[in-house]
DNA sequence: GCCAACGTTGGC
DNA sequence: GCCAACGTTGGC
């Protein structure tokens, strides 16, 4: 099994919308970086557990965890010319970008922020943490999923 | 709201 | 294929 991080805005798509969803599971479409699309597409499995992380707000940080539950399918938003991701040269034949459906598991009993996950020990080698990172889809090694749950 | 960092685009 | 310009992300 494998872990990540994604990142959301909570005013555009928080983890309470997630877990206000039908059958608490959502798709997570809009994503239109190459590296992000690649991960969702080849690499996040189903039963993956995801760390939920609220960016571009007052408290940014984890906030809550949901798990895989469909693995990468085309992202069809691309092809509807209404929606602002529409993308032209994705089709359904081609379809260039995609993504996967992850379902609320629970909230943390308290965020833990990022300023906290900067000073954290142990914690270096991550992306979020590095300098510039704008990656909103992430891989998390166990030893940090684990050190980070074990910070709440 | 500012701005640094970074990805993408497009002219050449 | 280089690289400047531009747009976006996201912390602060």
């Amino acid at each position: 099994m494998n872990y990540w991080l994604m990142k959301s805005e909570p005013d555009v798509f928080g983890i309470d919308h997630l877990k206000a969803m039908p059958k608490k599971t959502e798709h997570w479409d809009g994503v239109r970086n190459y590296q992000a699309r690649n991960m969702m597409r080849d690499e996040m499995k189903k039963g993956d557990q995801v760390f939920f992380y609220h960016s571009n707000c007052k408290e940014p940080g984890i906030v809550g965890i949901a798990e895989v539950v469909k693995e990468g399918y085309p992202d069809f938003t691309a092809w509807n010319p209404e929606s602002k991701y529409y993308d032209p040269k994705s089709t359904e034949e081609t379809p260039r970008w995609f993504m996967v459906d992850i379902k609320f598991k629970r909230k943390l009993k308290r965020t833990i922020t990022l300023t906290e996950l900067k000073h954290q020990p142990g914690l270096e080698e991550m992306a979020l943490v590095r300098r510039g990172n704008r990656l909103s889809i992430m891989p998390v090694r166990k030893q940090e999923w684990t050190l980070i749950l074990g910070l709440e």
